[in-house]
DNA sequence: GGCGCTACTGTTAGCGCTAACCTTGACCGG
DNA sequence: CCGGTCAAGGTTAGCGCTAACAGTAGCGCC
């Protein structure tokens, strides 16, 4: 019976011509606030979101009015009414490496003064767990997403692709033009620090891999390459370990090459704290850095200048790739064309006292 | 006219019989899901979110459904109905402290699991930031709240107290009934250090207090209690800088105490970042440690068991305090009275061999 | 005087989901 | 055979906000 289900319906409208003061959560809403200062509900809502379109001393009284009900906008009826969740799902392989820390901060300081807010999710190094991740991120309809790497599952390329979210790749470089991309070449990183112990006259050049992503694997790479074309690469002075990056690992990495008796006249480790952790067992075990060993890192992280010796490294510009890429996403979420699909914001060789 | 307007919502209402099959956003929607499954919404969103009360077979084919369509729930929509956000805000002072992110571990592996999401703000140690953060994430209608820290403004407070929200206080303790705290007794670790310096001989212990944020003066105040209980208090040995903490200020002491002409024979710095840049200077300098001068930090940060020589420190059970401030938090939003209202998690001191 | 225009403010409808209640049919025991 | 119970699913209404459109007033101008 439809005709009675409308009056049933006019019935409880003219019922309830004001409601109680407050939502179901006893939290002021904007419809209390409009009715407080006088307005219609669209009116608060243009004085907090599109202040322009308000006088101004009518904008003045509804903040004012809104402020002393302790009013909140609630942010998950705004996203439902807009179609805009001003937040971006932000991933991360890890968060108690230094290097995506910085990359994070990078994205706060961008993006947080712009109103967006920033979900961060940690994949542990797993493209699985990444795809899990980006599951639940999607629930939250985030307005873009920022990915740190290139190794994904085929299911979260799928997830992306269906999407409209602007989505902006981290760290690596990506050639495919329909990614964008921030980040400088790992490889070349690689090819930097060889080229340096070759030219300081190191000859049997060792390298340290660990966690074995796709970073670490690209370092390796550009190592390879270097040596091959000075023919000195050999295979057996090349570890591979698939454990996290730590000081620990590092200074026991010293220990197992003394017992296997290998012949490194310099190691380059793909991770700052594997060769802190190196220098450390060195002046523990009194090999001599650099003249019996040298040793090398990646990534600058702050103890590596001031460390006996100190550590020549490579520093990224991790915070730069965080406030670059987040840039680049803004420009995507607001409408415009970033000026670059592609950036590569380069590395800085640092050479220090342990080569 | 309200007979017109009522007329005219009845023909809208048949027109729209069957919506295109999918929303403004061009994804799948809950109704568009149900519609192929030949089941209402409700369904659907009980396949979901109350499984149980859905039949097997049918709830299996829903989700197969649902599955091939992409379909991923607008967790906007969920919230606005529900009234549950499924979030928790996270408030830290910093982020490039590990002590922080180690903390955030312990909360994201408790609160992840059970389908919580965490929105994290970082104050840098201001509690105007932190005022403004509140206000930002209460816009998110937070199921919980986590605060690090009891120093929060007289705003923050009564936004905290005009709220339904639970909050749980993390590192320091609170004697508040209140309020729910999780921590360790800074000043507590402060007597600790001291005490350990003390028994070793050290007579002109000095202490360098950075940030000067409260758990640093807690430490400051326990090490001051200490001294002048043995009679060895002196102001002239202790150093308070506004400046974060650094291995890079650590040593930058080393050197002004040197140029001071400072008699102290231990120092007890207030992190253990200090105190490993205070080793490293020592050891530039040729200063030996802890002969001519003992080395003492704070929270034991995992270098400090490689430096040369090991440093001396109290480990703080950061991982800990999160994962059950999360827990505490978990109970109350889930409307169970946590175990304790105020829980000490306590602290380990670890003796090295800087003292 | 009428037209267009700008500057404000309001009305209506609906975003996608779930709470609360309602219906249906199967099963059970006396 | 009937009332009671329960499991499984549906109906209805509305969460709090904003897009889109619809006024309305005031002004300038020919």
């Amino acid at each position: 019976m439809p005709a009675k289900t409308l009056e049933e319906t006019v019935a409880k409208t003219l019922a309830k011509t004001r409601k109680p003061r407050s939502s179901r959560t006893g939290r002021a809403t904007m419809a209390d606030v409009a009715e407080r200062a006088g307005v219609s509900a669209i009116t608060v809502s243009r004085a907090f979101k599109r202040p322009e379109l308000v006088a101004p001393e009518l904008r003045q009284r509804i903040l004012d009015t809104a402020q002393s009900m302790g009013y909140v906008p609630n942010q998950a009826a705004s996203a439902l009414a807009s179609a805009r969740s001003m937040t971006v799902a932000v991933l991360i392989p890890s968060m108690t490496n230094m290097v995506f820390v910085e990359t994070l901060a990078g994205i706060h300081d961008l993006l947080l003064p712009r109103g967006y807010q920033v979900l961060i999710g940690v994949s542990h190094y797993a493209p699985l767990e990444e795809e899990r991740l980006i599951r639940t991120y999607l629930q939250f309809q985030p307005d873009g997403i920022l990915l740190t790497g290139t190794d994904h599952t085929e299911v979260t390329r799928t997830y992306l692709a269906a999407l409209r979210s602007p989505t902006v790749h981290m760290m690596e470089l990506l050639d495919d033009p329909d990614c964008l991309s921030v980040g400088c070449s790992q490889e070349e990183g690689g090819r930097l620090m060889t080229t340096h112990l070759l030219e300081r006259g190191y000859r049997r050049i060792g390298f340290v891999a660990v966690q074995l992503d796709p970073r670490t694997m690209a370092r390796l790479d550009g190592y390879r390459q270097t040596l091959e074309e000075a023919g000195l690469y050999d295979e057996a002075r090349v570890w591979r370990l698939p454990d996290p990056s730590s000081i620990h690992l590092g200074a026991a990495m010293i220990d197992r090459m003394m017992a296997e008796g290998s012949d490194c006249d310099a190691v380059f480790f793909c991770n700052d704290d594997l060769a802190q952790g190196a220098l450390f067992q060195c002046q523990r075990r009194g090999i001599r850095v650099p003249d019996q060993l040298a040793v090398a890192g990646f990534n600058d992280l702050p103890a590596s200048a001031w460390t006996t010796p100190t550590l020549t490294t490579v520093a990224t510009p991790r915070y730069a790739i965080g406030r670059h890429a987040a840039a680049m996403l803004l420009d995507l979420m607001e409408g415009r064309e970033p000026a670059q699909r592609r950036a590569d914001l380069g590395l800085t060789f640092i050479a220090r006292e342990s080569t």
